[in-house]
DNA sequence: TTAATATTTTAGGTTTGTCTAAAATTATTT
DNA sequence: AAATAATTTTAGACAAACCTAAAATATTAA
């Protein structure tokens, strides 16, 4: 695997996470997510497609190939790996550890990240919830739904938020919903479509309709042992 | 503290180890250290001049200032605690983590550090014997002296390696040299100044002069618990 | 289905850090 | 002390990654 520079890694990782939404990319929604001017998007789109990273003809939007997604792939591996190290060893708080993790993610040496995945006992998800990588870059896709699709009375796992802002983080820290937090929805209001939630037994509280939107959560083993989809 | 870029920190760095055999660093040394070419140096000097962390005068060599080297003892001080994380946590030889350490010295995050610091917990010395600077850029100046210089018979603790090649990283393994262990010297041969020295209570052996002289030591207690000079 | 609008690309310029080749300065010889 | 050699600096170029402004293309609306 041929060697990128930060720059290059950092398009190639934003293209990899807006291509979730949609099939392609637009010129405008990486320059956007990016902070930097469309002109410098179609440069570098250029020089990533003579790099055989990407699909692009112009005008029509950009898709990563199969070596792009390997290359992105191994760029999320070291990101979120880093995130859990920063976490679990460094005591950082959960809202501090993605910004240190995009410098640290630009070390690409291979024996250091595996070394690393060994020390931290070969850890399945970040602190966000968000699954790692493993040193093939296979992923695991779990099949989680927005707290907003979850049915009522139906107990299950905090397993990722789709925002990594400071200040969503924040406030999920001040309404203690972490990952693997147990959550169940009472009610909602249609007014202004906000939520009555409840973590474990303890009493129900209120959150908006922008941040369930941005919570998202898997089945959880319902409190008998027994999952109800269970095998 | 400012930020400076990855090309202008190993500039720094290379004039702070060049500066402790010389006062002054030259133009053709620094090119020579950081395998560039001279005119390279010159543009990088009027650069790191205005931002005034060296003093610099056109044909006369470099000497870093009070912040210039404020700078170096920082990035130092990063280098050796990746370091000694390397080695100490993710179980890299000796030989191996000055290279990885090289890129991730560059990471200049001051709550990483001063957590990684932490969770390390408080190492005063890297892998290669040589001290970390302290938050504050504190650093333990040990009066060693080479192995060259030892009296013969006067047991004395491997406390760092000048050279950090690989090469001799792998003789000196192989030697079992680490640093820490006592060492003595118990003859001098003048025709080719190879020494034979011994480990401890091991049988003696000899290592070439251009080993020894990358060997440097610090008196060691001995065994009955008073050094000659102890207060 | 044109006209207006939005998006994307091109053209040309900037900064950082590198280079080569030539000129300037300093050091060393004889 | 002049001549030769070594070192250092300047001048001018180049690649990477960014920018602005203008041109090209696509989309939307009248």
């Amino acid at each position: 695997m041929l060697n990128y520079s930060t720059s290059e890694e950092n398009y190639i990782k934003a293209i990899f996470h807006l291509q979730r939404q949609d099939g392609t990319v637009t010129t405008n929604e990486l320059a956007n997510e990016l902070k930097t001017k469309p002109a410098s998007v179609t440069d570098m789109m250029k020089k990533l497609k003579a790099k055989k990273l990407l699909h692009y003809q112009p005008y029509q939007g950009f898709r990563l190939n199969s070596e792009g997604s390997k290359v992105a792939l191994g760029i999320i591996r070291r990101h979120r790996l880093w995130e859990f190290f920063l976490a679990e060893k460094l005591k950082f708080t959960w809202d501090e550890v993605h910004e240190v993790a995009e410098d640290l993610e630009h070390v690409s040496n291979k024996k250091l990240i595996d070394k690393l995945d060994e020390f931290l006992g070969f850890p399945r998800v970040d602190p966000h919830g968000d699954p790692i990588p493993d040193a093939n870059g296979k992923i695991e896709v779990s099949k989680k739904i927005c707290l907003t699709e979850l049915p009522f009375n139906t107990p299950a796992n905090v397993s990722s938020v789709s925002d990594h802002s400071s200040e969503i983080l924040e406030l999920l820290e001040h309404k203690k919903i972490n990952i693997g937090v147990k959550m169940e929805v009472k009610k909602r209001f249609d007014f202004d479509s906000s939520m009555e939630v409840r973590i474990g037994r303890q009493p129900a509280f209120t959150i908006s309709k922008q941040l369930a939107e941005n919570i998202f959560v898997t089945a959880a083993p319902s409190a008998n042992g027994e999952g109800k989809k269970n095998k």
